[in-house]
DNA sequence: TTTATTGTACCGACCGGTCGGTATTATACC
DNA sequence: GGTATAATACCGACCGGTCGGTACAATAAA
């Protein structure tokens, strides 16, 4: 059990305010009162403010790591490249978890600061893995686009509608794929066993 | 004389502010501080936060619509798609310029409401212009790689260093001026005097 | 009893905004 | 010219209220 239900209903009720009316109002008191827990069992959990956005971002973390590792395995027998499960992990999030990531913001809005592990994270993943892979202009150009994508939705600028979006981000997977089958026809033991 | 210097100065600390240090540490205190101007003045030209607030997507707004003037003027020879001056307008706001558009997520943690024009304006532009030009599939995916671009600047996530970025940026172009050569060779006239 | 957890009253710092006042300049009247 | 009037731009002390955080008593679990 890596967190009690407290603390997850804690994080849902600070993730709610943010999404509801913005970071700003992400206070103690207000997380307290919608979670439906004291503010002294609030601070007992999170003893700081800064401890909660840090769980803040530690779930979302963590929730894209599982969803990457799923969809890694789902994916496997296709033996996919990094950017394909990238795109795929972006498309995953459906409307309600993009906007949860929106927890972000409110982040970046009162300790930009703690923003430096994330920040590490996606750079890492991006130019270690995503670049070194085949075709490195092609997949910058698509890796950004569903990146694009996905703030688009995290702000809920409604660029497309559903449907529309489900489209694209297929438009970048097999696109993707394309490349993934057709840059690398060779030396698929590679991609599989090389653990760098 | 469309703002006073003085204006202009809060403006500039305000968005200081945001960079440095965070939208919630944007404060009128904090504004009048740095500015050096006190907070008497800064409430008599900007009478609420609210004003404060909506005088900074203003000028953000207005700075990104004279730059889309201005390419629109430049590339004009070329015959251009909406596209193709959306893709130069972003590539032309350089590290300073993009990260200065970081200002927004003041007005999203304090005011999510006051986006409201904004979204419109940018979506507006997004369905109705890029959208309805050939090959809408191919279209998407360069816009939302340069908004990625943009936003991944913006938030200072360094994916890539400033030439690569360039070369990116670069890349979109060419893509964007390919499919609007080869789209539509023929009416180019309609391009041109067409005014929806 | 000990320990873990919760509820609540409270504190001082800080927030957005008000208000009485000042400095400067332009205009009006004599 | 000299002086009263007024508009503009700005100043900074202050107010009511909110914030993150503390103190501590009450309760639950062992």
């Amino acid at each position: 059990m890596p967190r009690s239900i407290t603390k997850e209903a804690l994080l849902d009720a600070a993730e709610a305010i943010v999404l509801e009316s913005g970071a700003a109002h992400l206070t103690l008191d207000a997380v307290a009162e919608r979670s439906r827990i004291s503010k002294g069992g609030l601070i007992y959990n999170f003893p700081t403010k800064e401890a909660l956005l840090v769980a803040m971002i530690g779930r979302l973390i963590e929730n894209l790591e599982n969803r990457r590792e799923r969809i890694r395995r789902e994916l496997a027998p296709q033996n996919p490249s990094e950017l394909m499960i990238e795109i795929k992990v972006l498309s995953s999030l459906v409307e309600t978890d993009a906007r949860r990531s929106a927890a972000i913001l409110a982040v970046i809005a009162n300790r930009p600061d703690l923003m430096e592990p994330f920040r590490e994270t996606l750079c890492d993943r991006f130019t270690k893995r995503i670049l070194s892979e085949g075709h490195p202009e092609r997949s910058t150009i698509l890796f950004f686009a569903a990146f694009g994508l996905h703030f688009a939705e995290m702000l809920s600028l409604p660029f497309l509608d559903p449907e529309r979006r489900k489209k694209v981000y297929a438009d970048l997977l097999s696109l993707a794929r394309a490349d993934n089958d057709l840059g690398s026809p060779a030396h698929e033991a590679d991609l599989q066993g090389g653990q760098t």
